[in-house]
DNA sequence: TATTATATTATAATCTTTACAAATAGTGTA
DNA sequence: TACACTATTTGTAAAGATTATAATATAATA
């Protein structure tokens, strides 16, 4: 049994756990999430899907994203550019991303537990959890610019 | 004289050093970044100005920002929500963000460079910067729903 | 299989941000 | 100070992402 299909089952199980019902169109976001390796959008999503759905809707994409991270199957990534990226949520990591071409590449790295316990104590706030992300530029691009 | 008021000097000449013309907008739109300590929106900036400029266009706005964002004078913050944010460069902090209200709080933390060095050297990234934020609920929040 | 609430679809609407062209106003120089 | 040159502002339109809505279809359960 492969990781993906792991994953895939635990999620089916969380949403049958959570009584969100499992349509074919579910099924198939959580599919093309779990083995996509690029962090899509709602947009790369519903093109990606089109040719086994014809006529779902781009409503459909969102809601069902929505309906995703409120179970926190998924997390939406807000970068500058203009829309949000959907990852499904595995194990923790954080990103690094190319400022040339807008690659994202994981790494893992122990949790900032201890940035989480100074905010905490100096603002007073009931910390829950946070975000990074890394800015650079990749390998490619790096040597792309070398060579003139 | 005031910080405030060291700030904005700091920003003119930073401006006038770049050769960006400074214009009675700019003046208004970074003398309300400076003080404001909201990290507003562009529509805030635009609605808190209009008393000042009838006439402003919210082009101008977005124009200015961007061009304080490319100078360095600006940091543009891009959380879940509909709009970015826009934040007066000073020291290096980060944010705690209060899930509840959306209240921004800055604390210092020192720069988190081991991360920075721990992912450029497993991705062979050239890496350049970093964002983190910190999310939770604040104290006044918290408050209010432990009375019933 | 029948029922019922939930999900999907199609479309319109909203909201943020950018593009564009014409009018205006800074800045350096004579 | 006046001129000329160019950057900036303005007003509006357009683009793009996301959400709302209402009618239709469908998954889950007995």
């Amino acid at each position: 049994m492969s990781h993906e299909h792991n994953h895939l089952q635990e999620a089916l199980d969380t949403l049958k756990a959570t009584g969100v019902r499992i349509t074919p169109q579910r099924h198939a976001i959580l599919e093309f999430l779990i083995q996509s390796m690029t962090h899509p959008t709602a947009d790369d999503i519903y093109k990606a899907l089109e040719g086994k759905f014809p006529n779902m809707s781009v409503a459909t994409v969102y809601n069902n994203l929505r309906v995703f991270r409120e179970v926190g199957l998924v997390k939406e990534l807000t970068y500058g550019d203009a829309s949000s990226r959907f990852d499904f949520v595995t194990t923790d990591h954080y990103h690094v991303i190319c400022e040339e071409c807008g690659k994202i590449v994981d790494f893992h790295y122990p949790g900032l537990d201890e940035v989480e316990q100074l905010a905490s104590h100096v603002t007073g706030f009931k910390v829950s959890h946070h975000r990074m992300e890394v800015y650079g530029t990749c390998p490619e691009c790096t040597s792309s610019k070398e060579v003139h």
